[in-house]
DNA sequence: CACTTTATGAACAGATCGGTAAACATAGTG
DNA sequence: CACTATGTTTACCGATCTGTTCATAAAGTG
C-alpha cells in the first residue's frame, strides 16, 4: 500500500493547526509548513474546514487514546485511574508543544453552537466524561456521572490555568482537589 | 462634555468580537455592526490590535466589577462569598448571550506566550487569583493561596463545559466541588 | 461670524484569503 | 509498452484583509 498523502497531510496540518489556531492558518501556510501542494490538498478535500474536521477527529483518537493508555500505566485500581489522570495532565503541560487543548481553542474559533467543528469538540469531551463516568462506576463510587462532571471540571480548567498562568502546577492543584471529592464519594 | 466616540466604540466592538471572534471580525464588518466610520476608528487606535486590547481591558473592568458586586450581594461571610462565585457563574452561563470567557479565547485566538493580547488575558485571571487569595484568607481558610487556585480551576472548568457541553449545569458541579474544597480548609 | 475639532463616505492601496485551471511529472499496473 | 492514478508547479480568480487618502459635512468655541 502506498503512503497515503491524505493521512501524511492531516498529521501535519494538526501541528501546523494546533500551534498556529485555525483563522491564522492560511492554505498558503499549510502548503508552506506541510510541503504538499495545494491541488493535493484540494482534491482529498472539499474546503478548509473539511481538512481542519479531519485534524480534529485525528486529534480525538490520539489524546484520547494517549490518555488512556497513560492512565491505566500509572495506576490499576479504577480509583487510582482517576488521580492519574492528573499526573498525566502535568506531563503535557510541561511539553515544549503544549499549547492548550486543541478543542477548547476550536469551538473558541468557530463560536456557533451548530457549527460541525464546535459539534465535534462537544462529541470530544462527551466522550471523556463517558470514559470517566465508567471508571468512577468501576471504582464504586458514589454518583458516578457527578463525580465524572466535576473530574472534567477540574481537568479543563487545569489545562485553562496551564495555558494562561505559567508559573504554577495547576495539574497538582486539580489533584488534590480530586483527591478530596473521589474521597467524598467513597463514603 | 462630547460623547466619547472612542468608548463608543470600544463598547460596541466588545460585543461584536465577544459574539463573532477577533480574527473572523474584519474593520469592515466593525464598520457595519457598530455604525462608525472606520476614519474615525483609525483616528482613536493605529491598529486593530489596539482595539482588540482597549475591549479587553474594559471587559476586564466590567467582568470583575460585575462579579465582584455579585458576590458581595449574594453573601456577607467570606466564606460564603466563595461558593456565591458559582452562582454568580450560573447566573452568566443562563444569559442568552453568554459566550464563554472573552480572555480564554483572546489567548485562544493570539497563542504566542509573549503577545499582548495573551499577556493581557493572563492579568486578568492573575487579579482574579487575587481577589479569591483575599477572600480565603478573609475567612480564615488554611492554604489560602492553593484554595485560590483550585477555585479558579473550578471556575475556568466550569466556563469551558457550560460552552461545550450545553445540556448541563456546570455551575452547580463546581460549587459542589467547591463546597468540599472550602469544607477540608475549614479545619 | 470665522475657526477648529471631529466625524463622515467612498474610493483605493497592497497583501492575503479560499479555491480553481491547466500542463506536466512520476510511479504502479495491465 | 500504454494506461491510469496521483502528485507537482505555476498562474490565476474574485473576495476580503488591514490600513490610507481625500474631499466634505457637522458641531462646538472664540
Amino acid at each position: 500500500m502506498r503512503p497515503n498523502k491524505r493521512d501524511e497531510l492531516v498529521r501535519k496540518a494538526l501541528d501546523v493547526f494546533y500551534a498556529n489556531g485555525f483563522h491564522a492558518t492560511g492554505m498558503d501556510k499549510l502548503v508552506a509548513e506541510t510541503g504538499i501542494s495545494k491541488t493535493s490538498m484540494y482534491k482529498h478535500f472539499r474546503t478548509k474546514e473539511d481538512i481542519i474536521l479531519a485534524t480534529l477527529e485525528l486529534r480525538d483518537t490520539n489524546f484520547r487514546g494517549w490518555l488512556y493508555r497513560q492512565v491505566e500505566t500509572l495506576a490499576d485500581t479504577p480509583k487510582g485511574q482517576l488521580l492519574a489522570i492528573f499526573d498525566a495532565l502535568e506531563d503535557w503541560f510541561s511539553l515544549p508543544e503544549f499549547r492548550g487543548c486543541m478543542f477548547i481553542k476550536a469551538s473558541a474559533e468557530f463560536q456557533e453552537r451548530d457549527h460541525p467543528v464546535h459539534l465535534q469538540s462537544s462529541t470530544h469531551k462527551r466522550l471523556l466524561t463517558e470514559h470517566f463516568t465508567e471508571t468512577a462506576k468501576a471504582a464504586g463510587l458514589l454518583n458516578p456521572e457527578n463525580l465524572a462532571r466535576q473530574l472534567m471540571i477540574l481537568k479543563e480548567g487545569a489545562i485553562i490555568m496551564a495555558v494562561m498562568c505559567h508559573s504554577e502546577n495547576p495539574a497538582m492543584d486539580a489533584k488534590a482537589a480530586a483527591t478530596a471529592l473521589i474521597e467524598a464519594a467513597s463514603r
